[in-house]
RNA sequence: GGUCCCUUCGUCUAUCGGUUAGGACAUCUGGUUUUCAACCAGGAAAGAGGGGUUCGACUCCCCUAGGGACUGCCA
């Protein structure tokens, strides 16, 4: 059997880290198995879903290299599909006719949440209103489910779906082990509603059975939907896909992540925070799964060693730092064309000289080794980005007192003079002149450092004078020789 | 309120009844050094609490505490 996974994001907002998380196990374990890989885009509520978002989600998918194997399938499109599949469970008897106005339902939970408040308020209820409140919380069931019942003439209905009246459902998901419930515990959700649109348990289920769906692999969220849903393929006599119902991301604190923990959309780790792709990859697979003792996976590996079965069952913590670290190595592996074409459209880079962004371009292969992602990278490169003149901070300052500055103005000549402006040339010049004048290179090397590049962060000092060329490194230096 | 799930260093995790509880990131100390980083050496750091079962429990069972999910004519 040839394994087919999706991934079906609801559009109506950007794609969520933890959606990429599940995005990226589904893509594995297809490509893992030799399977497909499936897109499916959730739109039936028209009032919140929008372009933008399918777009937005589907960029940041192909960022990460999700894209699936076949053009994504909208919901929406299927409505009628939807339809049919849930009259011929009215006409299996795994679903009925319901003529219960939402009014009601809305009405059942409103006094059940105001029962709970007044428990909580007062410590206790009467034994009257305790009955009532617990048997307002039970899961609903219409008096309409009895087949002998009449409907009322004319009255708009929807179709629910009918549950066992005794007995349990047992689960066995790969990732949450073997669960039961009984019938009793679950409620007779909607299939169609009163104007004859599909709901997203009915959607979820029937495009997942037409689209070949062998493992349903999302968030732990929907753990207890696999209950409601189930009975739906039960009642079609359809297959049940295999289930991975892996744990949501939380934030440093323990909590869920949200928009107040900082990047939640995978386009801010792009654009704002500048991760790589393949380092974003390593890192969510490493967050809730784990071979061994590996730390650095490449995709080769990761496909070849990924199963669901290694996943683990309570949610991790997003931690910066360890992305940074995982980051850090894929960017000094990178590629160093493509990290000057990403950092040169970041806002910083932007409006930056051509000369200076040359600069950039021919020192990228040191520049990259030193950067935990392209805002450290536009960091590391501040010396070679800064216009004269060079402003001294902090200790950079200290260093340029009038003995420092004479050595400068004597150092000067020596620079000019080299015939060959290369690091190893620079490196023997200021060895001599050092030895020349009696000096360690401690006496020249921090002040020369401090006049380059003002304090900022820097590769060796003579890989810095060959960085910044000839005119620029003797125009620095000038600014304080004498 | 009900049902279900989770809990090993600060964080991500290994362990699948017998280990000095391992690794990574972060952190600390020392070395190297012209800054930062890198690098090298080393250190500190964990089984939520309480009961069982067992010759033996991080591992199995129960209770408690804490966290989470669901409980919509949303997805």
């Amino acid at each position: 059997m040839t394994v087919v996974t999706r991934f079906a994001p609801s559009p109506t907002g950007y794609l969520h880290i933890g959606g990429a998380r599940t995005a990226l196990f589904s893509w594995l374990y297809a490509r893992a198995k030799g399977g497909k890989f499936l897109l499916r885009i959730e739109d039936t509520d028209k009032e919140r879903s929008t372009q933008a978002a399918i777009d937005a989600i589907q960029d940041g998918l192909n960022w990460l290299g999700l894209g699936g194997d076949e053009p994504p399938v909208l919901q929406s499109t299927r409505a009628d599909r939807h339809a049919e599949v849930a009259h011929a469970l009215v006409k299996r008897g795994a679903a009925y006719h319901c003529p219960v106005p939402a009014e009601d339902l809305q009405a059942r939970r409103d006094e059940a949440e105001a029962l709970q408040k007044k428990k909580s308020a007062e410590g206790s209820l009467s034994a009257g209103e305790q009955a009532r409140m617990e048997d307002l919380l039970k899961p609903f069931r219409s008096p309409w489910r009895d087949p002998a019942r009449p409907l009322p003439e004319g009255a708009p209905t929807v179709v629910r779906l009918r549950m066992p009246d005794t007995g349990e459902l047992t689960v066995s998901d790969n990732v949450q082990g073997t669960v039961s419930r009984s019938y009793a515990d679950l409620d007779e959700l909607i299939l169609l509603r009163s104007d004859g649109t599909p709901t997203y348990m009915l959607a979820v289920v029937v495009d997942d059975h037409d689209m070949g769906v062998t493992h349903v692999i999302r968030g732990d969220d929907h753990f207890l939907n696999t209950f409601r849903q189930l009975p739906i393929y039960i009642g079609m006599g359809w297959p049940r896909p295999d289930y991975a119902h892996v744990p949501l991301i939380h934030g440093p604190d323990g909590k869920k992540l949200s928009k107040r923990h900082g990047a939640t959309a995978v386009d801010e780790y792009r654009d704002i925070l500048g991760y790589l792709p393949e380092a974003m990859r390593n890192y969510l697979l490493r967050l809730g799964w784990s071979h061994g003792d590996d730390e650095i996976i490449p995709d080769e590996k990761a496909i070849e060693w990924f199963d669901l079965t290694g996943l683990n069952k309570a949610p991790a913590r997003l931690d910066f730092a360890k992305l940074d670290s995982v980051n850090k190595h894929y960017m000094a592996l990178a590629d160093d064309q493509r990290l000057f074409d990403l950092w040169v459209a970041r806002p910083e880079a932007k409006a930056l000289p051509d000369a200076i962004k040359t600069r950039i371009r021919d020192a990228m292969p040191h520049l990259k080794t030193r950067a935990a992602n392209l805002v450290q990278l536009s960091e590391q490169a501040r010396f070679l980005t800064d216009l004269k003149p060079i402003q001294l901070t902090g200790k950079a300052a200290d260093q340029v007192n009038e003995e420092a500055r004479g050595r400068l103005a004597a150092l000067l000549p020596h620079l000019e003079g080299l015939p060959e402006w290369s690091e190893p040339a620079i490196k023997e010049e200021l060895a001599q002149f050092c030895a020349r004048i009696g000096i360690g290179l401690g006496k020249i090397g921090p002040v020369l450092r401090a006049v380059l590049t003002g304090g900022a962060p820097a590769p060796d000092i003579s890989l810095v004078l060959v960085l910044l060329g000839r005119n620029e490194a003797f125009a620095r230096i000038r600014e304080y020789a004498r």
